[in-house]
DNA sequence: TCCCTTTTTCG
DNA sequence: GAAAAAGGG
């Protein structure tokens, strides 16, 4: 037991199922809640920034409820390798609470904090919480961790019982929570940002909630549904998942209670999330490298004014374009999208995949460095459990499958509403429509020509990396 | 969690 | 001549 103890959330903004808020309760009768506005990560931001946003929301949230058990949510702003240190010492805690953080960079920073705490006498805990399996859980027979996801998957729900997914009961312990009253939340202007409007998202724990069970209704739908960009298929839950305002064990509970195909294949997302997460811990050498080496000799042209064209959604290709913009507008994309632009800028306009990667971190309101260097790789490629280099897909076909009446590229873009069903996916094959389509480019390549040369690329670079293979 | 071409099958 | 199956990148 110790006397006073601080919990220190990051990516786990809520009060309920909570693995490091629990031992923390569990082990003193006085436990202050901390979060810190990370400037490290904070100053390399545009001003504009919808995850900032979220955090604030939900931190809001976590900082009522706190006040509503007579307690505080104590936030500053700074580097934490400073300010955690001085926190414990200016309120004598004994020792620190976290939630393990699998990045390299937050494995460093939090090796830092537990250095200088300890020099200090304090203590430094951490638990899993993000994900159902983490590190060195999920092995194969000969202990080595699993590279390809159809047997990684296999051992998880092998692995699982309901040990794993049981709820960690905090709220019987909320009378261990430090009765003080700390200062108002900053403003996000005093943090240099403007508040930039996030309602969509409901951000939150109260927001993830309502998600949640709005997702659940539809749930059985899920296999069907997940890869129409038009419709409501997916559960819109993934920045709740970054943010940890959802439980991944409530999530992973409920969805193998409701069970069926629609419940499984979403279960299934999770495990890929766990997949990746555990794949960066294992080898966080992918950040900046291919998972399979011999990848890293590729050459990719990295056609500028290519690349700011897939920015900017303006390929002349209707459903990349559109896909791009939604991830302007909204800083979400649906994921059968994620993968068309990605096949695209990698294998149509052979940009380097990082460069789609860096893009995608900026823009993308549920970022997650494990997932997206995951998703990425997948489709450069480059990744374990990678499609072949030359499986490429086709943009229209795709946009033919997954978007037939082209209700989602009329959406994102408009110039294009008015031609059928049929031309709207590649409206340069429609004499008619060019004059119905205003300013909208001609593709800025040719798929079926870049198709050969992507391959070619791969497969030069591939012969020359490891003659061997 | 693919695409494209060729070959085969069927009426 | 269309549609399914097979083969290969």
């Amino acid at each position: 037991m110790y006397s006073t103890v601080l919990i220190w959330f990051r990516r786990d903004l809520r009060l309920f199922d909570h693995a490091a808020l629990y031992h923390a309760l569990k082990n003193s009768q006085r436990v202050i809640a901390v979060f810190i506005f990370d400037s490290t990560i904070l100053d390399g931001l545009p001003r504009q920034d919808r995850r900032v946003a979220f955090i604030w929301h939900s931190l809001q949230q976590l900082k009522t409820s706190l006040r509503e058990q007579g307690s505080d949510l104590i936030v500053r702003h700074g580097d934490p390798c400073n300010e955690i240190p001085l926190l414990a010492q200016r309120y004598k805690a004994n020792a620190v609470y976290t939630n393990h953080d699998y990045e390299p960079s937050a494995i460093l920073r939090d090796a830092s904090v537990c250095r200088q705490l300890a020099a200090q006498g304090v203590g430094f805990h951490t638990y899993k919480d993000q994900v159902i399996f983490e590190k060195d859980e999920i092995q194969t027979q000969a202990q080595q961790m699993y590279s390809v996801f159809t047997p990684y998957k296999r051992a998880w729900l092998a692995r699982l019982d309901d040990f794993y997914l049981r709820s960690y009961p905090v709220q019987p312990y909320f009378d261990h929570l430090e009765k003080f009253i700390d200062g108002a939340l900053p403003n996000l202007s005093e943090l240099g940002f403007d508040d930039v409007n996030v309602d969509t998202y409901k951000p939150g724990m109260q927001g993830g909630e309502l998600l949640f069970e709005e997702f659940c209704q539809r749930i059985t739908q899920y296999r069907e549904a997940r890869d129409f960009p038009a419709i409501k298929g997916v559960s819109y839950l993934s920045a709740h998942l970054r943010f940890g305002t959802v439980s991944i064990r409530e999530l992973a509970r409920i969805a193998k209670q409701i069970g069926g195909a629609g419940a499984e294949t979403w279960l299934s997302e999770l495990i890929w999330r766990d997949f990746y997460h555990q794949i960066l811990w294992h080898r966080p050498d992918v950040v900046g490298h291919a998972f399979k080496p011999a990848y890293d000799s590729i050459v990719f042209p990295n056609n500028c004014e290519y690349f700011a064209a897939w920015c900017e959604g303006r390929t002349g290709f209707p459903i990349v374009d559109a896909a791009m913009r939604q991830l302007n507008q909204t800083g979400f994309m649906h994921n059968r999208l994620r993968m068309i632009v990605a096949s695209f800028l990698v294998k149509d306009l052979l940009v380097d995949w990082r460069w789609g990667e860096q893009y995608f971190a900026q823009k993308l309101m549920d970022y997650d460095l494990a997932a997206n260097n995951g998703g990425w790789q997948w489709a450069a490629s480059t990744g374990c459990d990678a499609q072949p280099y030359f499986r490429i897909f086709n943009p229209i076909t795709q946009s033919e499958r997954f978007d037939a009446q082209g209700k989602f590229i009329r959406r994102y873009c408009p110039e294009l509403a008015l031609l059928n069903d049929k031309a709207i996916h590649a409206p340069w094959l429609n004499e008619a429509g060019s004059s119905a389509i205003g300013d909208y480019p001609m593709p800025i390549v040719n798929h079926a020509s870049q198709r050969l040369l992507a391959m070619a690329l791969f497969k030069k670079s591939i012969n020359l990396g490891s003659p061997v293979a």
